[in-house]
DNA sequence: ACATACTATACTAATCTTATAGACTTATAG
DNA sequence: CTATAAGTCTATAAGATTAGTATAGTATGT
């Protein structure tokens, strides 16, 4: 499962996907309208800033905006960033790799089904971005 | 990501596919082939025993053995008894539901996503069973 | 009886999740 | 140039979950 932060992360993503162009959203305004936890929602906003994903000025007139075309940045990316790995095992994940100091990876049969699932789940990921966020009854 | 404990719990449904048919087998050999601490891995044998999948023997000669050949349970079965839900989110799960109570789901472009996912996921491990956690090095 | 082996309950330490509070910095309007 | 809006940073903390340990109990085979 997802955490909160990261149901939070893709909620807002999604609404700043649909307000692309509209220049600066407030916080605020992200928080009231995906009922998010204000002070919780700035963090997470914080932390796809500074991956990258996000932009944001300061100050009167400021807020958040994604840094690129919502059809640029992949779910897989996003949740990386706020959820950590995607695989469902440390030793079959691609970005979050990490050794399995009691099999031999080559001959488990664990990790063979997780690295299948593991791809198909990618295949998905990778593909959709946070124009796919959008809600049905978005009118932009 | 799947908490260490259902990792263990799917190594040890591994270990014991591999050895169906061979009678009950020692909690003690299979923590030690698997290197899981024995304690712990009492714990998930007995809740995979009270949902089903598992049956037991007690005293001497006694041990743990499947409750029907390997092909039998499914890898969404295993998973679900130990980790809970498989989807990514409450409101897209088939057997751990919790609605949303910030969105409405039939317009929201996340659950749609995240919907297309889980069937993605459970295409595969609905079809995978015990017999896919035989390590192939084993030798029976 | 006695050793073996699963069962049940309780407990704990560490970590993660889900926040909240407040001070600080920056930028714009007027 | 200053008041105010708005993002940034740091600290804190309750609660839940994870991963495991300890101890005593119950059933079984010889």
């Amino acid at each position: 499962m997802l955490s909160k932060k990261t149901k939070y992360g893709l909620k807002a993503l999604g609404y700043l996907a649909a307000r692309y162009g509209d220049g600066p959203v407030l916080i605020s305004e992200i928080a009231k309208e995906r009922k998010i936890p204000i002070k919780f929602l700035e963090s997470i906003l914080l932390q796809l800033k500074n991956k990258g994903v996000l932009e944001s000025k300061k100050g009167k007139g400021g807020g958040y905006f994604l840094a690129s075309a919502p059809k640029k940045t992949t779910l897989a990316v996003a949740i990386r960033i706020v959820d950590g790995p995607i695989a469902m095992l440390p030793c079959v994940s691609l970005n979050f790799y990490q050794k399995c100091n009691d099999c031999t990876e080559s001959t488990c049969g664990l990790n063979k089904v997780m690295r299948y699932t593991r791809d198909a789940t990618l295949k998905i990921l990778e593909k959709k971005t946070l124009v796919d966020l959008i809600d049905d009854d978005y009118l932009g």
